[in-house]
DNA sequence: GCATGCTATTTTGTATACAATTTTGAGTGT
DNA sequence: ACACTCAAAATTGTATACAAAATAGCATGC
């Protein structure tokens, strides 16, 4: 993940901030203030509220006047959302790729797809590495966008990609189907290298629409469990 | 337009920014400084930042680090970027569309290629009217998104909508194929009233590449026009 | 005449002070 | 025990002061 960190203090409390929100350090829904923030990163409030105003423009936090910054919390619906548009922009960036991707591009795919074997491979893994897994993984997509050319096509699939990583820290991890997403991914990537934008675009759409699928059913039992919860009680 | 025009400073000093900007009142390409701003709008500097903060991860202006900021110039490739991800965005906004709107939303649509006939209708009009029209005609697709039920679908394309809205300001009054416009959104609300998703979208899909040959032309026939002049001097 | 270097101005970056508003909690009366 | 009022605390909204950096213009030397 590129950490971007320019020398102005309100972009270095925007990254910090946006990382600990997408990494699910300061869970989804929690209140944050503007003075915890400046006091734990030793800076005034001004940088502060400049990242936060960036933040509530990315989405990742919503704030009223005069009553604080709530870190945006996600339901079911909105991931459905998401998802939708994911399968739309990924598609056409996939296919994009495909026609465009130069042999450093496919070396980088592929180096990519390498490191998330070595990842899996590893015996008795800690979550650490799980977690690096999951973002190599997240950051294909990211890289394919970027190869497809389209600047602000990339910019905007960042964007969402930003918005539901957060529940891969805070819910992914329970699931341990990743092999399948893998074996997809390695099936992207071999269709981009191959130049067949049609196939590449199809298998790319398809796994959105599987990732979404496990995704909603995780946040269905969820649901579900806390709903039981709730009655027993 | 809806012109959501809160009562904190920082947000009347957004929306009069970008208003100003999105219709060519501050020309792409010029230089902003926080001062003029603050002294055109008699604010201090606090709210101008952060609606420049805003403003810039809106993509309508670009500031770099003690440099100040400028209105984000779209060049013919940039045009050619977002009307590819509009043509993905709108199409599918419609569909959705056609299988969601109640009969408020379809009167309110007819209601809308009323107001473009009533407008294209008038004598001899004023540039006042001819802008009005577009308007109109843009936010007929931001209304389709809103009924499309994807509330992020909506905002992504609004914001696409809002980058690309200054070239109408600046360019499009030249054009005088409207009436192409008009009829194809009439098309376009007819399929959705008949809920006929799979036409709609279709008919969504072919307008924006329509509108996106339009527009590359015209900046095409600019630059080559520039280029002339350059080569006879 | 032209390049170079220095200063003066402009402009943003950051911190802090103050105002306005919302929330919270105690206290009182019923 | 409950509701209501009022005040104090917390929090953001805005303004301003100062620092740092970049730009522009002028003077100087060749």
């Amino acid at each position: 993940m590129a950490k971007e960190t320019k020398n102005t203090l309100r972009d270095s409390v925007y990254s910090a901030l946006k990382a600990m929100i997408v990494t699910g350090q300061i869970p989804p829904g929690s209140r944050v203030t503007e003075n915890d923030i400046a006091a734990k990163l030793t800076v005034s409030r001004t940088p502060v509220r400049e990242a936060f105003n960036r933040l509530e423009r990315d989405g990742l936090v919503t704030g009223r006047p005069r009553q604080g910054y709530v870190v945006t919390e996600f339901d079911i619906n909105m991931f459905r959302e998401a998802f939708e548009i994911r399968e739309l922009l990924d598609g056409h960036a996939t296919e994009l790729a495909a026609a465009a991707a130069t042999e450093a591009d496919k070396a980088r795919l592929r180096a990519m797809l390498a490191e998330c074997e070595r990842l899996a491979a590893i015996p008795e893994r800690t979550n650490r590495e799980k977690f690096q897994e999951l973002e190599v993984g997240i950051d294909l997509h990211r890289v394919i966008a970027e190869i497809s050319g389209n600047v602000m096509l990339h910019g905007m699939l960042c964007g969402i990609l930003d918005k539901c990583q957060h529940y891969v820290w805070t819910e992914l991890l329970w699931l341990d189907e990743w092999k399948i997403a893998r074996d997809e991914h390695a099936e992207i990537v071999d269709a981009i290298c191959a130049g067949d934008a049609s196939r590449a675009g199809t298998l790319a759409r398809a796994h959105v629409r599987g990732s979404r699928d496990n995704v909603l059913r995780l946040l269905q039992a969820k649901s579900d469990y806390r709903n039981f919860l709730a009655k027993a009680s």
